[in-house]
DNA sequence: TGCACTTTCGCAACAGCGTTGCGAAAGTGG
DNA sequence: CCACTTTCGCAACGCTGTTGCGAAAGTGCA
């Protein structure tokens, strides 16, 4: 794990917000694109010549590419293919013991920290109870002591890359500074990042929970690197999280996402955000009732306007309260948007419940720091 | 123009739909982003240092690259600029006449072509009544003849790049298919793209002609290169283009954009569509009754709706409804955003009157060739 | 068992990219 | 007129991925 150069990202960015492109870019997206192409093939490895042919790459420069990621530990061989006539392939694969990522969710209630290898497995996770409303000082302070305990009971750490912490509300993911956090006016302005980063001693990154949770669906849950899609999350609120092209879109002021508040029904009824209609207060509405097959209607409703708006490939489920009656929930909002792809003569996008019904925001968390190395960093 | 190597666009596309870097990638794109450097100086030019200083690279390495820009024409040297004390500087400009597109639009009823150099200024323009429900052929045949005429009376015809065609209603970008452009069910599954290129000998692309008004914004509008923004069209229909850090947004499926279908009403009023409560259908009934502030309102909403969602940093309007009354909709929109953003304690999204009304259609679709010069192909 | 054949993979030379070092060109100011 | 500053190009360099060729390691047939 001991690079030379490419220290913080390439600080080549223009005032136009558009990046010129060193050599050292160039490399680097190589090997990220080798690294993810390990990442993706698992424990069974992947042979140089599949590589080369899955990159476009010729079969030396993946050759140096690998030979490059072995010298850093970052690969390894991993026994050999059967022949076909001629010199059996030697297969490769990603060491994921090189290094580690710190995932952190705080929700309101539950704080959850996980330690993953660079594949994203789950090396050694703590769950503690949490009171997000007790204050800055005291949050951060249980975040450092179980992340302190989950490192040192880690056993062999191998070298911690940083932190991914996830959390509820709109924040601002490029600072790392908390806007206000549903129902926690304490937490306004608060920032989080750099404060964790001094205690830690480690880089960090915060991010929404939903976008945390997409991430790691879009990570693991085996959906391609190109794939684009919405994680809508219905809990105790209703957000979302989008995936754009294997990457999460954030947005200029990295707001975006927020979906919980689109209005679908016009001065309907009030919404705890001060508006009216918005499709969280109507689902919730509707739960209450004991109308979830409304609720999946409503839900599927909005979820159309995005896929419209947006035309993203797939629409993923996720939350507790999805949790209940997760069947109800995909039929209802598949059966809205296979009306409107029928409308509009193309074919319905697909609907399916998140792996994990989307559980896994500390995992996703972790991710955080894990995908830019797999080239997965914005869009 | 005479380019050696990178033929149609770097084959080396990989299973997964990301891209590896070729040495010949690099180049093409730090060409294209002193090129649209270049472009966006305009006629007072830019000199190396400058462009150095905004591109992150060595002046060394500029002046390899405008060298290069020089040799194939695209660039040249245009006076100095004030000495401050040693050698002036040489400015450097785009040569405008160094390549031309095409940029038809099929509209309803009228048929409008330009001829656009490198700048995308405006060299010639021809118009002309068209029913597009007269069927594919004869409204190919038109296009064709007004096209060549175009092409015969500009003059000393540089060299032309293609043809970008902008039509209403769902299509295919990517295969250059029509769907169903709306209200002319007879194009269902015309290859509209394969036989224009066919017939004018030259490569062309097809796009919504919302998309194609948004690039021409998002190219021209003094837009940076890095910015985000909704198009939204209110004419005859309502729809939108999406421009995401400098690019159109066109989703999975090339149908991004849907944004007049957006649903802010469940079980509302009927809709063309065959849907209930659509923006277009509440906005097109309120104009009907003559409330324009009623129309902007719920425009707004969905609007609002769409920067939740995305977070861009401008929304612009644009249309021939929006032409009557173009102050009353900004207002009204902007009344309804910056209540969302002052309940959600961010800054409002400003709210502006596309340059031209977003009537230049023409322009945006021959920038469909142009952008992919100065670096904004598909994001 | 031996030999031809196929396939994989690494070494060496190469072309192309941006970078560094240095010097020429072209001004300003004393 | 000369020192100084700034711009800009040439040459050498380090770094990419690429090409050419040969070694390694199997299979299959005589």
């Amino acid at each position: 794990m001991n690079r030379t150069e490419d220290g913080a990202g390439d600080a080549g960015a223009t005032r136009a917000g558009r990046t010129s492109m060193r050599l050292g870019a160039l490399r680097s997206h190589n090997s990220a694109l080798v690294l993810d192409l390990l990442r993706t093939a698992g424990p069974e490895g992947i042979s140089r010549l599949e590589l080369a042919e899955r990159t476009g790459l010729t079969p030396q420069a993946v050759s140096k590419i690998t030979a490059r990621l072995r010298e850093d530990g970052l690969a390894a061989e991993a026994g050999h293919r059967a022949s076909t006539g001629g010199k059996p392939r030697t297969v490769l694969r990603l060491v994921p013991e090189a290094g580690h990522a710190l995932g952190v969710h705080l929700d309101r209630d539950e704080l959850t920290a996980v330690l993953c290898d660079l594949t994203g497995a789950v090396v050694a996770r703590r769950s503690a109870p949490l009171d997000l409303g007790a204050g800055a000082e005291t949050v951060v302070e249980r975040a450092v002591r179980e992340v302190g305990e989950l490192v040192a009971g880690g056993g062999r750490a191998g070298v911690v890359l940083g932190a991914g912490v996830a959390l509820p509300g709109p924040l601002d993911h490029r600072s790392g500074v908390l806007h206000r956090v549903t129902g926690f006016p304490e937490w306004n302005g608060f920032p989080l990042r750099d404060v964790l980063a001094r205690r830690l001693s480690l880089p960090v990154v915060v991010d929404k929970d939903t976008n945390a949770a997409a991430l790691g669906l879009a990570v693991g849950g085996g959906a391609g690197s190109g794939t684009s899609f919405a994680y809508l999350h219905f809990g105790a609120g209703l957000g979302g999280g989008l995936v754009i092209d294997g990457t999460v879109h954030r947005g200029t002021r990295t707001g975006a996402g927020e979906f919980g508040h689109q209005v679908v029904q016009l001065d309907g009824p009030p919404c705890g955000c001060g508006n009216r209609g918005c499709v969280e207060a109507l689902c919730l509405a509707a739960v209450a009732r004991g109308d979830v097959a409304e609720a999946a209607r409503v839900l599927g409703t909005a979820a159309g306007n995005l896929v419209a708006l947006l035309d993203v490939d797939l629409v993923l489920l996720g939350g507790r309260t999805v949790a209940v009656a997760p069947e109800t929930y995909v039929r209802g909002v598949a059966a809205v948007l296979a009306e409107r792809a029928r409308r509009a003569g193309s074919d319905a996008v697909p609907v399916r419940v998140a792996s994990g019904a989307g559980q896994g925001v500390a995992e996703g968390a972790a991710q955080l720091l894990l995908a830019p190395l797999f080239g997965r960093a914005e869009g």
